[in-house]
DNA sequence: TTTCAACACGCAAACGTTTTCGGTAGGGTG
DNA sequence: CACCCTACCGAAAACGTTTGCGTGTTGAAA
């Protein structure tokens, strides 16, 4: 009770008391602490950032007073007054995606190491709501993005909305489907390598016929990795063949394709360029049955749950997503935080491995 | 050039101008437009407005200088006179679980629907973390809360830092994990009555020896989940043996204990209170030999990616996260802008149902 | 007694809005 | 010519902070 003595030195204390507990713990303000200590905004301000302008006295009353009443400066005035928020807008196609998820994550982590907070929209892989989500928190609500692409903003190749936020001066990190076409930090991974080495991998195994399960070309990471494919074949002195080659459109006809594939070619490998491709054909496999890894071996991409859990359990490539993030995040903040400008822009690319794991022979 | 032509009645314009171009696209504010046409900001803000005070040339002029310059009103500037962000707290223990993520996801539809956004923060299943986040966002960053409680929570009990926000006048909405010490509306699944249903139908297949694989006591779902597991097992006269059920405090021992139970008991059926022990028994027995359905039933709790891809594929009590998602937000909206406060609080209970796979025979 | 420094504090501007209230100029009416 | 009304616009407060600067008081030194 050292507080209430120090602040009972006020004699019309008790009488305005009434007014606090009347409204319970209602966010307290600067202006009311200074009505009711009857000193100025300023000086309770100055109080509390213990300034050596203010006697020790006032200060000890002031501070002892905020704490009783749990003050706690009101982060809109001070985003209002900074020109900063501290807080920094993601924005992806989906958030029901272990990738992205783990992503989210690694952004998470860092951000809060730096007192930054993350406010998260949803593309739902569409190019408007991917504009209208940007240009909402464009004005004011965040200091900086962190942002993947939607398949509709790759298709239609249109990035305005982007190049215009970083003309208002508002950094941009882009991670994973990215674009050439705008300059600003980028954290990727080599696809096309990453892609290579599985599929060099399979040959090195001694397999004949390594098909591939692949997206449309407008998904750029889908397009890198059927690169990094074709090349370790042609480093292979392998013929790419058309018929071994599929690529899907959309998730639901993903089964039938596949499936006509083990049919008519009967590959002794597949690589799949996610998760999702590669147990769909270990299920169709188990179908047809074709044993895994016996009669035919799998490599997906994006090391996820699914791949973990399947049975057999998917050796893959794997894709840090934690490690993407935290790097983006970095990257944004460290920028968010020199003080002068720096025109120069780096792309980070987080290495990968491959994990081996049941759908590959041991040996 | 229509705006060109009404802009340039300021014949000051073509100076002030530059200002602007060289500033690039650099958000502009009411005052600088202000400035530039040299009205007062009041004036501007009330054309954009379309207020009948101001005359139609004077809006026009305004208005048309506001789109050059792609005028729009900074939000936190919105923010501090409004007294509200149009922004909501999302508080849960992880993102890179598909549960979580799919709840994000019904959260975040409403949201935007309705014009909010979300601002995500991880609790880590810490329950420091879980304070100092709230503490963080309650400071005026935003207007209400969705929340799941980390497991530390749980255990603690200690609820304060919930009590202290909802006594501060702002909303909170509880999902999945919730608690009953603390008045406020919640978003649950009768994790009970689900689970009785799923054991039930593992009885009525006529299995003798049913299984329990669950957490331990003190997470509020896991706990549930296995009194319904009780009841069930009661009202169909049969005796709960304790070898019989396996409580897992950290995931990581896990296997060996289902391994245990495998060998021990030889139980003809399981039921797990999540999909991670559900696919865990799979493993396991197949790695004894014991055929999943044949030898073997399954039944897992939450429909996520591992339940659908794991093979065979698990048979699950469906927990719909994006409804529960979905209706929290509702949930909370609704309270946000209702105009006097409503002290009776809900409890929504979303349904559940059991999704047949081929972890339990098909007839 | 005067003067000057140091100390302690308040004023006011600033961040970007919205909105209430006044004020002015012009034209119409008596 | 006096008056009033209307149409149009600006000043200022408010939201909650921080901070540079001005000012009053006190004590001591001259």
């Amino acid at each position: 009770m050292e507080i209430l003595r120090l602040i009972k030195i006020k004699t019309t204390f008790s009488y305005e008391k009434l007014f606090f507990i009347d409204e319970m713990k209602r966010k307290v303000t600067l202006k009311q602490i200074a009505r009711e200590l009857d000193v100025s905004i300023s000086t309770v301000s100055k109080s509390l950032r213990n300034s050596p302008e203010i006697s020790e006295d006032t200060k000890q009353k002031v501070q002892a007073f905020a704490k009783l009443y749990n003050y706690k400066p009101n982060n809109i005035a001070l985003s209002l007054k900074n020109k900063k928020t501290k807080t920094i807008g993601i924005i992806i196609p989906e958030i029901v995606h272990h990738f992205f998820a783990t992503v989210i994550s690694g952004i998470e982590q860092v951000a809060n190491e730096n007192g930054y907070n993350v406010i998260v929209c949803l593309s739902d892989e569409s190019f408007d709501k991917e504009v209208i989500n940007m240009e909402m928190l464009a004005t004011g609500s965040i200091d900086g993005f962190i942002m993947s692409l939607s398949k509709e903003t790759q298709l239609k190749k249109d990035f305005h909305h982007i190049v215009e936020v970083i003309n208002q001066g508002m950094p941009v990190v882009m991670f994973d489907r990215i674009t050439n076409d705008v300059f600003c930090d980028k954290v990727i991974i080599d696809d096309q390598m990453a892609a290579y080495e599985a599929v060099d991998y399979l040959i090195n195994k001694g397999f004949k016929k390594v098909a591939l399960v692949t997206t449309v070309d407008y998904v750029s990471v889908g397009k890198l990795r059927t690169e990094g494919y074709l090349k370790a074949l042609r480093d292979n002195n392998m013929m790419a063949e058309e018929d071994m080659i599929v690529k899907i459109e959309d998730i639901d006809n993903c089964s039938v394709k596949i499936e006509r594939l083990l049919e008519e070619q009967k590959p002794d490998a597949i690589f799949a360029v996610n998760e999702l491709f590669a147990v769909t054909c270990i299920k169709m496999a188990a179908k047809m049955g074709v044993n895994v890894p016996d009669d035919l071996s799998v490599i997906g991409f994006t090391d996820g749950i699914i791949s973990q859990f399947s049975s057999p359990a998917i050796t893959t490539v794997s894709q840090n997503g934690i490690k993407m993030g935290r790097s983006a995040a970095k990257m944004l903040i460290d920028r968010l935080e020199m003080e002068e400008e720096d025109e120069h822009y780096r792309t980070e690319v987080i290495e990968t491995h491959l994990v081996e794991r049941e759908s590959t022979p041991t040996l």
